[in-house]
DNA sequence: ATCATGTGATTATTTATCATAACTAATTAT
DNA sequence: ATAATTAGTTATGATAAATAATCACATGAT
């Protein structure tokens, strides 16, 4: 199975003081200083912990984020080049030819050279991979729901607006 | 020089139509569909974006984000043991050890061995260590002062808030 | 028509990140 | 003492991301 991002839990451990750290002064808090106040610092662990959420959430898929974003986009972009797809998500073209391949290779996607420009190919997602791609969002949801638990509507909508201004940095 | 995370471009280009692309129909708006609303996508490009802008602020330092985190709790915590810091910093034991050791050979830190626990290294920095943090947390601070201009100030603490509540998913 | 140039896709290579497992040395517990 | 843990290291594999080079095709100018 194509596997993306681990499922290592993401705090550490070191919760309990264990037999042998009873002794020394109690390591149970460490300060992180101005770390905690870093955006860079804070969006690399709540990344972290939404991947894992990810991966768990679609673990009987076993869709990688890329591989799903990928799917997306061609579903609502049918005919879509390579490139374009590459250029709206932010990968480099070298690295999306493996990925695309998985995906061909899984039947998922098709790749079919583009008449008007026979350099280019366009891309379709095969009726399987409207299938998986409908479970897959289904899974995905639940993570959603679960984020949304977590953070209220209103915490939501606010991230995502917030996220979305970084991206523009 | 040790080089993280690369300052690829975070748009993608195609913003013009080149020659090549002036025929087709209009790609340059490419629907994203359910993907927008994703929090894991989200945070991924702002992610990217973020770390960046991190490469580019601190070139002339060459620290990657981890090790800055390793320098900040290292000098928050002196003698801290190396599990402890991983724990703190969601890093695995042995991907702390190169790591580590990098930062050693710098002349950034040192470890010691604890005496009343000879398996444990206790981390400090060196007096250079402590100037090239001073240095590379200043140059940090640029980035979080575009970072509050691009956010607001009210803002960069909801995100901050928003975050944390994310790494406990 | 041809030729220089640019573009789409691929391949190969490199680097960084993250995880797992196995090993040593030291410590603690029975 | 012996067994079980723990700290740190090493080795290894998988993934992600970036760069450079290559090939096929397309375009624009001569």
């Amino acid at each position: 199975m194509r596997n993306p991002l681990s499922a290592r839990a993401v705090r550490g451990k070191a919760d309990q003081p264990s037999a042998g750290a009873a002794r020394r002064a109690v390591p149970t808090a460490v300060d992180l200083g101005p770390l905690g106040g870093f955006i860079g610092y804070r969006l690399r662990r709540a990344q972290l912990s939404v991947f894992a959420g990810f991966e768990l959430a679609l673990r009987e898929i076993g869709l990688t984020p890329g591989e799903l974003s990928v799917l997306v986009v061609i579903a609502r972009n049918p005919g879509l080049r390579q490139s374009d797809v590459c250029a709206a998500l932010g990968i480099q073209r070298a690295n999306f030819t493996p990925l695309l391949h998985a995906l061909e290779a899984d039947g998922l996607a098709i790749r079919e050279v583009l008449p008007a420009d026979r350099r280019s190919n366009a891309l379709r997602l095969t009726s399987h991979g409207r299938d998986v791609l409908a479970r897959a969002l289904a899974l995905h949801e639940r993570l959603e729901k679960r984020i949304t638990a977590c953070l209220g509507e209103a915490g939501r909508t606010q991230l995502i607006d917030l996220l979305r201004k970084l991206e523009t940095l």
